[in-house]
RNA sequence: GCACCCAUAGCUCAACUGGCAGAGCAACAGACUCUUAAUCUGCAGGUUGUAGGUUCGACUCCUACUGGGUGCACCA
């Protein structure tokens, strides 16, 4: 596929050459817009002529017909009808009319008026060319069938989709929509998390340790200090030596990088919400995890529902957005999954035979909780469809959790899981430095050992917590997945205006 | 990382078992002053992802590579 000139290519540029020979400006400098596209029928009423409009935007659809012609002028509102007469807009702007293509940007202005098919549409009168389009956008053409829009020969390829992010947003308003719904989205999540006097940082991308979860770093090399330097896998160990210094709640959006494989539901850098809170443990963060859904889920609905676009998906439903979620302990949920009186007095043997039973790979190499972890995942993780808290995890597989007051056995952590996946991870966070060295120094011998998803000792952040530490409840949210939940996408490369791709 | 699938005109897709690479839309030329997938006439547009191989002959079969997708593994 060639990028040279070609037949198509060449044409455009042959309309620069001839806008040029009219004295026509091909590329502008602004212009005074006035109205937006989705106003007119507004300022129209029930009258026959209305006022005079001024619009600036993209030609999206041309029918010409000799010495008039119909076109529409799509803006961020949506799109309106312009009728473009010769003996109206005179001969000089006829000549550049004739030169206009579909994706050029113009500006019109004119007064509006209703065609014969009751259309509210602008008597253009006065035209003028803000960019010449020099490749042609890959418009489908749209006819309404039913009410509703059918596209033929639309821009289809996902993989073009998505490289070319700018064409898929310039051809397709609903993608569009569903982007500014992820934006108000995110200013819902920021606005609930301020309200509540939640401060928002910004903590460290490249750090010299990686920590605060576990996974793969991206390395690189800073020259001056000659030192290998760590895109970050989670803000979180930075986010509680913020709350050591006295910001009793803070919360950090923004991109961690994991340096691992790419699927539907993974992309090597993506979004996360993390807050903290002193003084509050895990029940109170889920009343907040609760809230926060809802905030967000009431965001991405309104903000579709003013679009026009209607949603399948299950978050619409007014019954998933009400609170509280159900909660699920973690032991007798799995135990009741296997239908045995309790999972932890089984034998190896038989948590193995259930393992292999439930297709679990690798089975010889897992330990009991790591084996129970992943019946608890086939058997009850995968089932959860609304909103689910699953709480009190073993200890073995929750190495940053406080022990659940009560049942040292257990950890006092949560994790949501909606449609099977999961959307939120919390725990009461572990404050007393000398266990948290006895964990890191566990971590260190796993990396000397060629984990490489293990971290080690963070001797700073220890001086942080040996200062004192309060006690808090802390939150992560992956707020691509949260997004793709809320909106019913499967693929995370829809949700991310630019995914990460090899180069072409 | 492993397995399978896909790649043809600017866009969307055809091309049977190996036998002259096609259509619609877009483009270009022309007609048309209320159309809306506008319509009508005409004309163009291709190193079939790249590099090899088999064959009288390859879009089609084989090998490698590049890009993408799906599933598995890992993970949020």
């Amino acid at each position: 596929m060639s990028d040279e000139l070609n037949y198509v290519l060449q044409a455009r540029r042959e309309k620069l050459a001839a806008l040029q020979a009219l004295n026509v400006a091909p590329f502008g400098y602004g212009f005074d817009r006035q109205h937006l596209a989705a106003a007119c029928p507004a300022l129209l009423g029930e009258a026959a002529e209305g006022p005079v409009v001024q619009l600036a935007g993209r030609v999206v659809a041309w029918r010409a017909h000799g010495k008039s012609t119909f076109a529409h002028l799509g803006d961020p509102s949506g799109r309106v009808q312009l009728y473009f007469k010769k003996d109206v807009v005179g001969e000089a702007l006829w000549a550049l009319c004739e030169l206009l293509d579909l994706g050029d940007i113009i500006g019109v202005r004119g007064p509006l008026f209703r065609t014969r098919t009751g259309e509210v549409t602008v008597h253009v009168e006065h035209v003028e060319l803000l960019a010449k389009s020099l490749r042609p956008l890959p418009f489908g053409k749209e006819e309404v069938v039913d009410g509703a829009v059918v596209r033929h020969s639309a821009f289809a390829d996902g993989e073009q989709r998505s490289r070319q992010r700018y064409a898929d947003l310039a051809v397709h308003p609903e993608v569009r929509a569903l982007f500014a719904a992820r934006s108000r989205m995110t200013s819902a999540v920021r606005a609930f998390m301020d309200g509540l006097g939640y401060l928002e940082v910004e903590t460290p991308v490249l750090q010299p340790l990686y920590g605060g979860a576990a996974a793969k770093p991206f390395v690189t090399h800073h020259n001056a200090l000659d030192m290998p330097l760590y895109l970050r896998i989670a803000d979180e160990l930075y986010l509680k030596r913020l709350v050591v210094g006295g910001f009793d709640r803070v919360y950090e959006i923004g991109h961690d990088f994991r340096n691992e494989g790419t699927d539907r539901t993974h992309n090597p850098e993506f979004t996360m919400l993390e807050f903290y809170e002193a003084y509050a443990d895990y029940t109170v963060m889920m009343q907040r995890v609760e809230a926060l859904m809802i905030a967000a889920a009431t965001a991405v609905r309104d903000s579709l529902t003013a679009a026009g676009l209607a949603s399948e998906a299950p978050a619409f439903d007014p019954a998933v957005l009400e609170g509280p979620f159900p909660r699920l302990e973690w032991l007798p949920s799995l135990s009741q999954a296997l239908r045995v009186p309790d999972v932890t007095k089984l034998t190896d043997a038989e948590l193995r035979k259930a393992a292999e039973h439930a297709g679990v790979h690798g089975i010889a190499s897992l330990s009991r909780p790591k084996l129970m972890d992943e019946l608890f995942q086939h058997h009850v993780e995968s089932k959860i469809d609304r909103p689910t808290f699953v709480v009190d995890y073993p200890k073995e597989l929750s190495p940053l959790a406080k022990p659940k007051r009560g049942n040292p056995e257990l950890t006092e952590r949560f994790e949501m899981f909606a449609k099977g996946k999961e959307m939120a991870n919390a725990f009461s966070e572990l404050n007393d430095p000398i266990d948290q060295r006895q964990r890191f120094e566990a971590q260190a011998t796993l990396k000397a050992a060629g984990d490489e998803e293990a971290s080690g000792v963070d001797e700073d952040y220890l001086r942080a917590m040996e200062y004192g530490m309060p006690p808090m409840g802390g939150v992560g949210v992956g707020m691509d997945r949260l997004f793709m939940y809320l909106t019913g996408t499967a693929h995370i490369r829809d949700v991310i205006l630019f995914p990460t791709m090899r180069p072409e």
